[in-house]
DNA sequence: ACACATTGTTGTATATATACAACTTTATGT
DNA sequence: ACATAAAGTTGTATATATACAACAATGTGT
């Protein structure tokens, strides 16, 4: 199968977490560098290390991953209102 | 990272949806043999292909994957009355 | 200017997901 | 009983995800 790249928020969901990759590395278990690959979309996560993101941002899959790429945060808020 | 089991409905769902693996496969776009290692949980889908079955089954991945074992659907309707 | 933390880059190694083929087993219909 | 479809098994090959190391680049605080 040709893998499709899937889009994600982690990057930003980060920083609004106020924590480096290395700490979110370790609040998902898994090397610091395997973050950089996914925050700069190189290449998908598991499914598996997809929810452990999720538990740590609170939030489910379909807002943190998605298969067109994400809108900023500030615009769905306008958006919503 | 010791890879977690995800477990999923793909069977059931497709069961419902009454067609073989060898046409859930080609809606997919994957190995109808792959379809057969994921509904066995031998191992777990890529998160591309996750995002494939639920379009799909028009539900959403928590509803599809998790990482508990899944209640049976019947058990989950009772629960809701 | 210096130290230090954070991120990006390149390279190699391993684990896991997927494809594909051949064969067996189980079910279904006639 | 036979034919056929569907599902499971075993094996090999390839693609992708993850780990890890070493080093470069960038930023931040003092």
């Amino acid at each position: 199968m040709e893998s499709r790249k899937i889009y994600n928020r982690i990057a930003i969901l980060r920083l609004e977490m106020g924590i480096s990759r290395k700490e979110l590395a370790e609040k998902v278990g898994v090397n610091f560098q395997t973050i950089g690959y996914i925050e700069r979309e190189e290449y998908n996560p598991s499914l598996d290390l997809a929810f452990r993101f999720c538990d740590v941002f609170h939030q489910p899959i379909e807002f943190v991953f998605s298969t067109s790429p994400q809108k900023p945060l500030s615009q769905l808020i306008q958006e919503n209102k």
